[in-house]
RNA sequence: GGCCCGUUCGUCUAUCGGCUAGGACGCCAGGUUUUCAUCCUGGUAAGAGGGGUUCGAUUCCCCUACGGGCUACCA
């Protein structure tokens, strides 16, 4: 059998890093065994549908690096990939339900179904519209034919229901997760949802069992919320008569502390980013916030499944071939700033040099900045490894495109000596007199010099380096010279003399 | 409230009946770096509680507690 997946999200505004890991859990899945990744949009319902967030969610997907290989802008023969073009579809499959006794048509109106519930919440009770009131509601299987036909013919709005439970059926349902083993239902206690509404439209459960077995889905890998509904989709399956795909539901990403799962605007509480991509003004997403995809990919991987070995630092290739559902964790967990931040790391450290240039281009040019060829890169490998997040990369840098026009008070307090002045100016001596500016060249000189006359090296490297960088900080003071060159060093240096 | 799922260091997790309970993040300490960061080394810290089953339970079963999800003409 061919391994068809599915990540169906519905377009109701930015996809969070709950749903980013569900979306690369099915595409991890798919590339392991060679399948077939899919993204179906679910908009049926059309009060909920926000413009731009499907393009939202393919531009996150493309970012990530984990496209699919069927969807609405790269068809397969197995579109269309929205469920809003296959309306038709739908209310042939719902039709051919009621036909054999499996759904019926019911005409109660929202609002007596709103006082049904009313009611029955006074006597501390839910109401559930099943196999045990059914009939006393007004719909196809109360009423008989002829009402019914008459309540068609007068256009009154009907919604079709799904016959969840009869006495002739099996109570028990078994059903099989991958992800938690058997999973026992007690089919009486379901309810008859609605699997079309009064527009015509089909409901999630519909639309979704349909288009997967349409699709030919051969796993659905869905979050935990759906776990509840596993069975009526069983059962949906079984009315059509169809072969159910396998079910795995992931647990669910929650909240870093507090209750409940990570919700979309727990970004701001919290200060971190939900989203992978910048939505708007409000909610900026992981990309902007310097990471990089392949951290964000390896961080939620991790977050709920295990590699098996200790090793947790993977490519999204190296994530492929280890990918299966039994490392999914059956427990929900929480979402950790602080881990993912350390992931980016890490990935930072080892990715391609020209991802950081590229990042630092970027911010020289905001600044108007116009460096000296091949400055860049020799600036990216003095700090690349120094970063945790690419956002970081400015105040790691900017003294080497920037002098310094304040100095750290606290180090010029501490490190900037009476004789300090008349140190730093045969300091300039040495670095005018050397004979290259190589970072060895300037250290090999300026430590002779230091022994030769009897001054300590701390006396001359943290007020040359206030005078460079304007704090104590950054990487080897030799190593920055020799990028900023003789004539800025001297300068730099001459200006420090003067201001402090 | 009802139904379903879950529960190992603060957090992410390993363990598929033999455990001195392992790793990672974080935190703390030390080292490297005459700065800061990186990096290295070490430390800190856990199987919710109660019953069973078993020679032996973190591991299997039951109960309780707690957490999470669902309970819409939303997905």
């Amino acid at each position: 059998m061919s391994i068809r997946v599915r990540f169906a999200p519905s377009p109701t505004g930015p996809l969070h890093i709950g749903g980013v890991r569900t979306a690369l859990y099915n595409y991890l899945f798919a590339k392991k065994h060679k399948g077939v990744f899919v993204l179906r949009v679910e908009d049926t319902d059309q009060n909920r549908y926000v413009n731009g967030a499907e393009a939202y969610i393919a531009k996150t997907l493309d970012w990530l690096g984990i496209n699919p290989d069927e969807s609405p802008n790269n068809p397969g023969a197995f579109g269309p990939y929205r469920q809003s073009e296959r309306k038709t579809g739908y209310l042939q499959h719902a039709e051919a339900l009621v036909k054999t006794g499996n759904a019926y048509l019911a005409f109660d109106t929202a609002a007596a179904l709103q006082n049904l519930r009313e009611a029955a919440e006074k006597e501390g009770e839910r109401f559930i519209y099943n196999w045990e009131n059914r009939n006393d509601l007004k719909n196809s299987l109360s009423l008989n034919a002829a009402e019914v036909e008459a309540l068609i013919e007068s256009k009154t709005p009907y919604v079709i229901r799904f016959k969840s439970y009869s006495s002739k059926q099996q109570k028990p349902l078994h059903m099989t997760d991958m992800v938690r083993g058997e999973v026992v239902v007690d089919t009486s206690l379901l309810d008859d949802k609605i699997i079309v509404k009064q527009d015509g439209m089909p409901t999630y459960h519909l639309a979704n069992v349909v288009d997967d077995h349409l699709m030919e889905i051969s796993h659905v890998i869905r979050g935990e919320e759906w776990l509840p509904s596993m069975a009526l989709h069983i059962l949906l399956y079984r009315a059509f008569d169809w072969k159910a795909p396998v079910f795995a539901h992931v647990p669910l990403i929650l909240k870093p502390s507090g209750k409940g799962k990570l919700s979309k605007r727990d970004g701001e509480k919290f200060g971190f980013p939900v989203f992978p991509l910048e939505w708007n003004e409000n909610t900026t997403g992981f990309k902007e916030s310097g990471y990089l995809p392949e951290a964000l990919v390896n961080y939620l991987a991790l977050l709920g499944w295990n590699a098996g070995g200790e090793e947790e630092l993977f490519s999204l290739k190296e994530l492929v071939s280890l990918f299966s559902l039994e490392g999914i964790t059956k427990a929900g967990g929480r979402f950790d700033p602080e881990r993912c931040k350390w992931f980016n790391q890490q990935h930072l450290h080892k990715v391609d040099s020209r991802v950081v240039e590229r990042w630092l281009d970027k911010l020289l040019q905001e600044r108007d900045i116009k460096p000296m060829q091949g400055i860049t890169s020799a600036v990216v490998s003095l700090v690349q490894d120094r970063l945790t997040l690419l956002t970081d990369l400015w105040d790691e840098t900017h003294f080497f495109f920037v002098a310094p026009v304040r100095y750290d008070e606290k180090a010029v307090r501490k490190q900037w000596k009476e004789e300090t002045p008349q140190i730093l100016t045969t300091v300039m001596n040495l670095i005018e007199n050397a004979s290259d500016n190589r970072p060895e060249s300037l250290s090999a000189s300026i430590k002779l010099w230091a022994n030769e006359n009897g001054v300590k090296l701390g006396m001359i490297m943290a007020p040359l380096r206030i005078a460079l960088v304007g704090a104590l900080k950054g990487p080897d003071v030799f190593a920055i010279c020799g990028v900023l060159g003789k004539a800025e060093c001297l300068q730099r240096i001459a200006t420090a003399i003067d201001k402090n």
